[in-house]
DNA sequence: GGGCTGCTGCTACGAAAGTAGCATATGCTA
DNA sequence: TAGCATATGCTACTTTCGTAGCAGCAGCCC
């Protein structure tokens, strides 16, 4: 069944995951400053050690300071997020989701994004059957 | 006297949501089915309540069962996930979430899914300019 | 050198989260 | 009607989150 050991996240320590998968790496501060409502630096601090001790995060040393970045590669960590989303709202079907997607205000997609949207999908078919 | 702390759910709170969002409407026992690493059906009854006070679910007596669901509309809880995910994961390129939906494993896409969605896409085209 | 400045490593602690367990009410059934 | 099953409403307890604050060390600048 589960074999759940730490996917524990707590509240900013899932704040302090998306923070470093959408920047890549960043110190103590940087993720800091990403955060909404954020707290203190050693807060941040603690936490990200917390993470790391988990097994969420390494760091390295830059200079004087640590940067910290996620163990899990991008690519599997988005996978994981989309299979849940699709799951949790969208019936797990893609079409709903990518339904959403296009009109999903604030998110501009110019036409030559569309036109290679197309030709995915028209990839996708050919390579279906 | 802050009360909109909708970002502050809990890991299992969280879980609960999802479930909730997933089925739509659920007793204890059901979300209790529902969870990874299942606490106490206890634990559950309490979170729910708890979910209730922050304004995040509310319920109704169906028998002599309390049947629980999302304040939220389906579709802004779905919007504000989508935003997030894009925005954490994909640099907001919705372009590139689309291509990771493609080739998400486990989704079954039929052809007649690809091509409804090549008409939307035509569709946003023509919408669009 | 002396004093900032910025970073780390700690310890400590209140506040939530998470959980168990009881008492109680109600419908069902043998 | 006694007994079981299933609900809810509590209360109380343990864990972990989230946080502040201090000490120590390394560069920098006057």
């Amino acid at each position: 069944m589960a074999h759940d050991d730490g996917v524990h996240l707590s509240r900013r320590e899932r704040q302090i995951m998306d923070h470093l998968f959408r920047v890549g790496r960043a110190t103590a501060a940087d993720v800091l400053e990403g955060m909404p409502e954020p707290p203190s630096y050693s807060a941040v601090r603690a936490m990200l050690r917390t993470l790391e001790d988990k097994g969420h995060v390494r760091h390295e040393e830059e200079g004087r300071a640590y940067v910290y970045f996620p163990t899990t590669r991008r690519e599997s960590a988005r996978r994981s997020a989309l299979a849940h989303l699709l799951r949790t709202f969208f019936d797990n079907s893609a079409e709903q989701a990518m339904a959403a997607l296009l009109d999903l205000k604030g998110t501009k997609v110019s036409e030559a994004e569309l036109d290679r949207m197309v030709e995915r999908i028209e990839l996708a078919k050919k390579e279906g059957r």
